[in-house]
DNA sequence: GACTGGCACTCGTTACAGTCGAGTGCCAGG
DNA sequence: CCTGGCACTCGACTGTAACGAGTGCCAGTC
């Protein structure tokens, strides 16, 4: 049942050369291509095995192997060593640097740099909010019962939210609001602002007592609760790389969950510590992408995580490039939020 | 050459079976569904008109005939009747409208539901800044040497960007930089403010005219020059729809369009006068695109237009019902913001 | 015991021939 | 001007055969 290091040598050939020239491998094509020193015969002995243990199969009969899932999972695991970046995809990586004037900016130069090194489908997400902090809120006057909120969180994302008020309120009313909702907010970590935003309907004058739990109410639920994360995506029409043969000849579950933010950030969001992680095949929670592969991690300054990135494809695909990849531009990322 | 209405008639009939059935119509198969009151051998004449015309084609010598580029367009043009919205989509209509809390909330839900209504690729442009005006501005001090601008539209938009200080600048200051720059710039429209940032420089008292310059640099550049469309898209699985029979089999030049913020900007953002434009085939100017149609139009409060949306999908598309829902979408979308 | 060469076997791919039928163009007649 | 009839075209489908990549197995060798 163990897998001694040639059965091992063999997996990692087929992953390589199928990755690489997409056709099902066969034993004669093995031997040939990598020194494995011993004939075909015995290769395909291996392959037996390799098969057995689930981690090739053959599409059919009298055709080559081709990873399963399991295959790649191991290939991940224990076979691929790091591929170092090339001098062109760091610089590269330097040169979406420099210019970059706006979150909006850094994330959609990002997401289409992903997209354009790795040749995928690229995911970035917003800085969360939840472990933003709150910068500075400002309250603009739309009319005597309306008022837009604005939040400027430390990431440099900016949220807006209409407030319908229960009456009129005179301008200066609003700085007094404004001035209040400063001091007790401002610097706070969003996710320790409700039990502040209460306390400050509590403390508030009696006469924007009404006036400021409106504003709390709709604090909370934009702020808070309502998790407004965002997401940028580049490169779709990688998908239609290699033909239709990957994705079994239908883009359309991989395009349906693409539409869906909330898939997008299970992919890619769940940050867990700074480790980068592969998601396989099957492995995926989500049936449309079964698929699917794909390589994510988080970002952010330093040791802390405001957000994930990632990229998305077919199960053969690079997995050594596309996690140093993944790895470099979130490193990059994440200085360049450090600097604001 | 002239058509006479029997020729019409068959063009229609043409058109109709064609985008419904997806399948070359044939003569007998024409004369079966409609009541043409003629034979086939008598259609077929008509068709060979149509055909010598430009009008149909043929894919095969055995094959029926399909409407080309300019018989889609003469078809919209003179042929098909305006299509009533069905009750059920009226009703989506409305319910979509309720609940939405923010710009991006009505930017996303409208083109979800363009997306779902058309059954196509839709694409939403936000209100566009160039016919904005200025609600307000705000500064937010990030350290001594940096600031936030945010700028707020009359349309709800929020723009924000970073401004390098020349030098560090005392809050107070900050303060009085605010308080400039919105008494001469609130309530104007943003396609007017380039004299008016030029004149708040010239104005400024001594002490801040630096700061205010570069102010000044960024405004422009940010507010004015680079024009900051953004846009919403949604459906792109619409576009498997009809397994690959649309789009000549590859969906690869259609999904690198989308990507393309230009391109759809041209596509829906040229807003001429409130008419609903219809671009078929190879009358669009983009290569990528010769196989796709948009139908189109601007949207806004009352008479004035703020941005586009429109549906891309494939030229054998419903032009009537898909017209009737880009209309009936930007109007509900104009009453919406109207009440803003 | 591990490896190898050889061989029979499987089965997808390709090529080719033949049939079928939808659809056409044309023509003679009403 | 319309119609029925007819010969014709050509793609779609079917069946057959040859091909060959790749395998599994086995007997033989080191």
């Amino acid at each position: 049942m163990g897998l001694d290091d040639r059965k091992l040598a063999v997996l990692r050939a087929i992953v390589e050369d199928y990755v690489s020239t997409q056709e099902p491998v066969g034993s004669k094509a093995l031997v040939e291509r990598h020194q494995l020193g011993v004939s075909p015969a015995t290769v395909r002995n291996d392959m037996a095995v390799l098969e057995e243990e689930g981690y090739i199969r053959q599409p059919h009969t009298s055709a080559g192997r081709v990873p399963t899932d399991r295959g790649y999972r191991l290939f991940v695991d224990r076979l691929s060593r790091v591929k170092p970046l090339s001098p062109a995809e760091r610089r590269a990586i330097e040169r979406f640097l420099v210019g970059a004037v706006d979150l909006d900016d850094v994330v959609h130069r990002t997401v289409r740099l992903l997209a354009q090194l790795t040749r995928q489908v690229a995911v970035v997400q917003y800085p969360s909010l939840a472990r933003s902090s709150v910068r500075h809120l400002e309250l603009v006057p739309i009319s005597t019962t309306r008022l837009m909120l604005v939040m400027i969180a430390d990431t440099g994302r900016v949220e807006q939210r209409l407030v319908e008020l229960p009456g009129p309120v005179p301008a200066d009313d609003v700085m007094d609001l404004r001035r209040l909702v400063n001091e007790k907010l401002a610097g706070e970590r969003l996710s320790d602002t409700p039990p502040l935003v209460q306390a400050l309907v509590e403390e508030a004058p009696a006469g924007l007592r009404p006036t400021m739990a409106t504003l709390a109410t709709v604090l909370l639920e934009t702020l808070v609760e309502r998790h407004e994360e965002r997401i940028a995506l580049a490169g779709t029409a990688n998908l239609t790389r290699g033909g239709l043969l990957d994705f079994q000849g239908s883009l359309r579950p991989i395009l349906e969950a693409l539409e869906e933010e909330v898939v997008l950030l299970k992919l890619i969001g769940e940050t867990e510590p700074s480790t980068t992680r592969v998601l396989i095949g099957d492995e995926n929670e989500f049936d449309n992408l079964r698929a699917a592969s794909v390589v994510s991690t988080g970002y952010g300054p330093g040791t802390t995580i405001l957000g994930g990135l990632g990229v998305l494809g077919p199960t053969r695909m690079d997995y050594p490039g596309n996690i140093a990849t993944v790895r470099a531009v979130a490193r990059y990322v994440g200085e360049l939020l450090a600097q604001n």
